[in-house]
Order: C-alpha cells, then sequence, then structure tokens
DNA sequence: ATCCTTTTGTGAACCGATGCACAAAGTCAC
DNA sequence: GTGACTTTGTGCATCGGTTCACAAAAGGAT
C-alpha cells in the first residue's frame, strides 16, 4: 500500500526534527476544530514557515499527502507522534525544586504530550518530603535508585549552575541518555548521551543586541521566532 | 591604535551573536577567577565550542587578540558586552504571572546580566496587588501606560496560550519591538519586532526523538548542545 | 639581530538547510 | 473519459555556517 523505495528513510535532518513539533501543535488545533484535510500552505501558515520546507519535512517521513488535497490532519498527527516518539509515554524526572523546578512540575503542558512526570529530587531537608503538584519530593540520595525503579528517560537538571555538572554525572552513570539542562553551565558528558539547554539569559542578551541595533543606526534587519 | 579596514564591521551573523553570551559566562567566571589573559583554544573548551569558531566569531567584533599570547579577559568582556548592548541596562517587564512567571520574577540571573524587571502584569484581580519579588504586581489596563512610564523595552510574556496574542498586539502597540515567548503559540508580528520563543515541551520532543532512536536500532548519531 | 615558539586571523573547501519553481499526480465537474 | 484545476514532492541553485589548515604576527630566548 506504500511505495517501495524509501517509506522510512533513517536520518531525519536535525532542523527537521526541531520543526516536527511545531507542525504537531498546529495540526492538533486543527484536529480539534474538526478540520479533516489541510494543505502545506495552511498548514506552513499555522506553524510560521514557508511552505516548500513544510513539504520537505514532512517529505522525510515518508509520502503522507495527497496531490490536489493535501494531508489527512489525523493520519499526520499519527505519522509525526510515531516518528517523534510520542505513541509511548516517557518518564521524566526533575532534579531541583527551586523556583524553576516548581513551575514545571506544575505544568499541564508536558502530561498532554506523553511526558509524565516520575520523580522529582531536591537536595534541600526542608524541601524533600514536601507534595508538589501530588508528588512527593524525593531527596537526592535516592536519584539512581528511584531513576532505575521508575523507568526515568528523561531528566531535567534543574538545580543552581553549580550543582548541574554533578547532579549530570550522576544521572548519566545511572544510565539517562536524555537531559532537559536549565542551569547555566556547559554540561561535559560521554558520547551518546543528549543535551539540550534552556538559557532565559542568553535569549534576553541576543533580544538586546537586536534591540540595541534598532535604537541605534538606521540600517538593521530584524525579525525571526 | 587599531587598524583602518573594518574596525567594527555591521552585520554580524546570527550564529556568532547567540554564541557571544556564552563566551561572555566563561569570560566572567575566568575574571573571578583573577585569570588576566585566554587562549582561543582554552576559551573555546570553557563554551564549548570548536576553537576555529571561536575566533571566527570574535573576529567579527574586531582584532582584540594579540598573536602568540591570546585575549585580555578584561577587555574582551567589555567588547563583547558593548557588541551586545550590555552597558546600557534594559528594563523588562513580565506579562503574566502564575508558576513561570512568578518563577521569572524571581530569578536573580537577569539582574546580573543589565536587565532589570521594571514591572510585572496580570489580568487575575486575584493577584493584581501582590508583591511578586520586591514588585507590585499591575493590572493589564495598565500595560501601555506602565510601559511608557517606566522605558520598558524588552517584554516576556508568561501568559496562557490563548492571551498571548492578544497582548502581543497591545505590547507591540505600545512600542515594544523586543518580546520573549513561552506560550506555545506563533505569534504574529509587524516587521521590525523581534520574537523569541522558548518551548520546554518542544525541546523535550526532540529529546524523545532521539532516545527513541538510541532504544531502537543500533545505528544512530547523537549529542550536541 | 636572528631564530624559535605560540597563537591569532582568515582564505577556501565543505556541509547542511532554505526556497524557488515545476513536473507529476491526484481530484472534480461535466 | 476528458480536461481544467489543485497541490504535492523534489531537483537545483543558493546561502549561511562550520572546519581545516596555514601564513602572518607577536614575544621570548640567545
Ligand atoms: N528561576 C528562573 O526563572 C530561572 C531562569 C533561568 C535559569 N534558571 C536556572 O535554573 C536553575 C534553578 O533556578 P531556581 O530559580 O529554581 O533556583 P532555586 O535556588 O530556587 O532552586 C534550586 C533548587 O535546587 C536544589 N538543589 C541544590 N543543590 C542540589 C543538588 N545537588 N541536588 C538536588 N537539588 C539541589 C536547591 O535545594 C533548590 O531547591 C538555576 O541554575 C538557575 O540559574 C532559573
Ligand atoms: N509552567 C511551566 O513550567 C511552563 C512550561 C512551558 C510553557 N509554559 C507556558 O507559559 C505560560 C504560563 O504558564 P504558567 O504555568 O505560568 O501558567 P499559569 O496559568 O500558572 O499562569 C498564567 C498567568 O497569566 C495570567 N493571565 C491570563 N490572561 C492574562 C492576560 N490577558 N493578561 C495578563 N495576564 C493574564 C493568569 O492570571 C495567570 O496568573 C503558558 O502559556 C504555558 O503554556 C509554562
Amino acid at each position: 500500500m506504500k511505495s517501495p523505495s524509501h517509506p522510512r528513510d533513517r536520518g531525519i535532518p536535525e532542523a527537521t526534527v526541531a520543526r516536527l513539533p511545531l507542525y504537531l501543535r498546529a495540526l492538533h488545533g486543527m484536529a480539534e476544530r474538526g478540520v479533516a484535510t489541510v494543505s502545506s500552505e495552511d498548514l506552513a501558515v499555522a506553524a510560521g514557515v514557508n511552505s516548500a520546507k513544510l513539504r520537505k519535512d514532512l517529505s522525510h517521513l515518508g509520502s503522507y499527502g495527497t496531490r490536489g488535497v493535501g494531508y489527512d490532519v489525523e493520519y499526520l498527527v499519527y505519522q509525526i507522534s510515531r516518528e517523534l516518539g510520542l505513541t509511548q509515554d516517557w518518564a521524566v524526572a526533575i532534579v531541583g525544586v527551586g523556583n524553576l523546578g516548581r513551575a514545571l512540575a506544575g505544568y499541564g503542558g508536558f502530561v498532554s504530550r506523553g511526558f509524565r512526570i516520575a520523580a522529582v529530587f531536591d537536595a534541600d531537608p526542608e524541601v524533600v518530603g514536601d507534595d508538589i503538584a501530588g508528588l512527593n519530593v524525593e531527596h537526592i540520595d535516592e536519584l539512581e535508585a528511584v531513576i532505575e525503579r521508575r523507568g526515568v528517560s528523561i531528566v531535567v537538571l534543574a538545580t543552581p549552575a553549580a550543582a548541574a555538572q554533578e547532579v549530570c554525572d550522576r544521572v548519566v552513570a545511572a544510565g539517562v541518555t536524555s537531559i532537559l539542562n536549565f542551569a547555566p553551565v556547559v554540561l561535559t558528558v560521554p558520547d551518546g548521551v543528549d543535551v539540550r539547554k534552556v538559557d532565559l539569559s542568553i535569549e534576553l542578551q541576543i533580544l538586546a543586541f537586536h534591540e540595541q541595533r534598532k535604537a541605534g543606526g538606521p540600517l538593521m534587519a530584524v525579525d525571526s521566532q
């Protein structure tokens, strides 16, 4: 029922992977509004990208569109979800239950995408044992045991910068190979471990750079997102 | 005292701009430890990048190194800060004082880089008037007036997705041209307005994709940060 | 003054990503 | 069935960014 050549090619470009969640979000919105099929043009607008880029991105997953018609919304949601690995659900642990860790633990937007907060850890005895968004805060000493017991495969680091590398080393030693880091440090990890970082301070600095340019000379190029 | 050709070229590559804050962070650490000069190799390691890339990045700002020696740490800190616009300080407003907005408002890492939280807004009458990290929560009706009065030039959006576009339109109308968006929506803005987005859910989905690959076939390429 | 060592700054090859533009493939009306 | 119309999938030119590799520059030793 599918063409024989490359039904699902290994090796999707990184830039494409980073956009798939965007398409997925737009598609979910459409599915909710009862839209059955969508053209690359309309979906591209909803996701804020160029339609040729969108088509090329989707072509890496397979030929799921119908010429003259567009893409079946439900079917595409399924294909993208499967490609991203969202058909299973992922046990996530958060380490560091401070300002940020609390906000993350209480956030509903993760669960709705198949990410289940399976554990939260902290080193502060004042915090350990507290109930955060329905979860008991575990002591950091339990890190390895709890990760193993609950099958945690993704760890979110929300500790102070000074503790991040040490915690990172421990979670890696415990077998975790996917880390989302909020601490403003460059983490050193062995090959095979993925680290993604979110640094709000860097984002503000980039905005400041462009803002300064706008204020300064009347020669500038802007926008992006 | 400087070469005549292009002492400070306009048009620094976007990829370079995104890394300058990283170099700055590493340099601050070195300055604190009393390091006076640093080679591109050492700084590159501290920032987690390739040294040729670092040198090319710095060369866009000017020729601030000394062959055979390296870069003067203090001087380079100053040059990068100036380029990024961090020699002035920036008034930032946060809109939406929920889980995330609170964490951001209380975060010290912004102030230390020249970003001053000048105002926080919310629509919920329960929250308006509260004291958050020493700031009085303003009603969203005051948005335009307060932005103008306090010279706010960067706005952080931490409202629910449904409210984000409307708030965005209002801050843009009030003259703001730099926005950091945490809401999971594609914002539409006029030319000349910079939007940067932070989407934690997307980061997790990208990690899940790679995690799935690792678990699946024994043919994979990983790491990055 | 000359040589040797170190390290910068950059030319050039390379690589991945973008976007145009169009043939191929499908739908729909009649 | 035929023809007009729509929209996908992709070849190709282009672009921005990365990395290699080295000549030029600086400093220190003798
Ligand atoms: N709050 C923000 O908006 C924000 C923004 C950008 C970056 N960050 C970064 O995120 C991280 C957390 O920020 P925060 O504001 O929540 O800080 P925080 O100080 O409020 O919380 C840190 C928590 O980590 C715990 N902790 C310390 N050492 C630990 C260890 N070894 N193991 C486990 N837990 C440990 C502390 O007990 C504390 O509860 C920091 O690195 C910060 O730079 C925060
Ligand atoms: N909490 C997280 O960890 C997290 C993670 C990723 C993304 N986000 C996104 O960040 C945003 C905020 O998340 P949150 O968890 O803080 O949500 P929240 O519901 O706790 O807070 C939202 C706040 O915005 C206020 N608000 C609503 N409409 C407003 C308006 N028109 N003007 C001003 N204020 C208004 C609400 O009163 C509330 O205080 C959401 O879009 C969410 O999807 C949050």
